[in-house]
DNA sequence: ACCACGATTGACACTCGCCT
DNA sequence: AGGCGAGTGTCAATCGTGGT
């Protein structure tokens, strides 16, 4: 239990500039990048890790191959100081009133190439329309990695078809998105209903994206997996509507994509010749971005975008 | 051994609060 | 108002580490 005079220390020596510090490092892994983000030179953020690391009796980070390790004093801070920051934020906007006019906030976003084909081009138009100061950041990064950044505030919101059970997050579900197939608009099977035949005969482009839908195609088709011919297999969605164009290629991608790539490379969204249970689209948050009215427009804006009720 | 990159350190400057 | 010290910034030099 801590005394007045614990407090009395902390009250006198603490600066929350420091936290600040420190929550950088942690997100970045690196003093330089966290002190150009904090519009601090490397120095002056060695020099204030190095106060913060005096302050705590504990080196906090140590050089590795990977960049700056936390210890195991930082990890267990990160949460609750992380946590912390986000309420004192929460309080300082509060009492301001959030203002999307005039914010210059920064939302971190996770997403992978899919969602920021689906989210990013309406997304960004409609924050520069209503926030003209607010900057949207995306990043991606290894599905296993969503839940820690969310909750050490290297992220503020994750977007995409990628639920996380655990407890402290909530999720809303946005929409849900089907499969279909796209082909060159040229392609003979373009003018007519894709059949199953069709679909298992013509060479297909497979996309290994994390979050694409591949795996429920293998899935639904069983067994007759096995019978689709697989011409190329890539990691991203770039180079498809150029090799699908003047091609007799096929490639299996969501609704969104397909809306997004048909039309510009004069590619047909064909519908598939099997059924697919309905793939939920949603976002997920750390539970203490629940009142913060920052966070809360950006969601609602969001919903308003790409929700059930939205219409293109 | 050399090089590149990034963290650390030292010297110095500036600001701010406290005291006289 | 002016002196003083603490805190924090920049710049430049140095150090440590990994790659070639």
């Amino acid at each position: 239990m801590s005394t007045i005079d614990d407090v009395d220390v902390l009250a006198g020596r603490l600066d929350l500039n420091l936290l600040r510090v420190f929550m950088a490092v942690m997100q970045e892994r690196s003093i330089t990048l966290a002190g150009s983000r904090l519009g601090l030179t490397q120095s002056a953020t060695s020099a204030a890790v190095n106060r913060l690391r005096q302050q705590l009796n504990d080196q906090l980070f140590v050089r590795t191959r990977q960049g700056m390790e936390p210890t195991s004093l930082a990890i267990a801070l990160a949460t609750p100081v992380g946590n912390a920051l986000g309420l004192i934020r929460d309080a300082l906007e509060e009492s301001r009133g959030f203002d999307a006019r005039t914010t210059a906030r920064e939302f971190r976003l996770l997403m992978t190439d899919v969602g920021e084909l689906m989210f990013l081009p309406r997304l960004t138009a409609w924050v520069h329309e209503h926030a003209p100061g607010v900057r949207l950041s995306c990043r991606q990064v290894p599905r296993d990695q969503y839940g820690a950044e969310l909750e050490t505030g290297g992220a503020d919101l994750a977007l995409g078809m990628l639920p996380l059970g655990e407890r402290d997050f909530v999720q809303q579900r946005l929409k849900d998105e089907t499969l279909v197939c796209l082909a060159c608009a040229g392609n003979p099977v373009a003018r007519k209903r894709l059949t199953m035949d069709a679909f298992l005969s013509l060479p297909h482009v497979v996309i290994r994206a994390p979050a694409m839908g591949d795996r429920f195609v293998v899935k639904a088709l069983g067994e007759r997996a096995g019978r689709r011919k697989i011409v190329a297999e890539v990691q991203h969605y770039l180079s498809v509507p150029m090799i699908l164009r003047d091609s007799p290629f096929l490639a299996v991608v969501s609704t969104s994509v397909a809306a997004e790539l048909a039309g510009p490379n004069r590619l047909a969204a064909l519908p598939l010749p099997f059924k697919l249970e309905p793939l939920a689209i949603r976002q997920f948050w750390h539970k203490r971005w629940n009142n913060d009215p920052g966070h809360r427009w950006l969601r609602s804006g969001i919903v308003s975008l790409f929700g059930r009720a939205a219409r293109r």
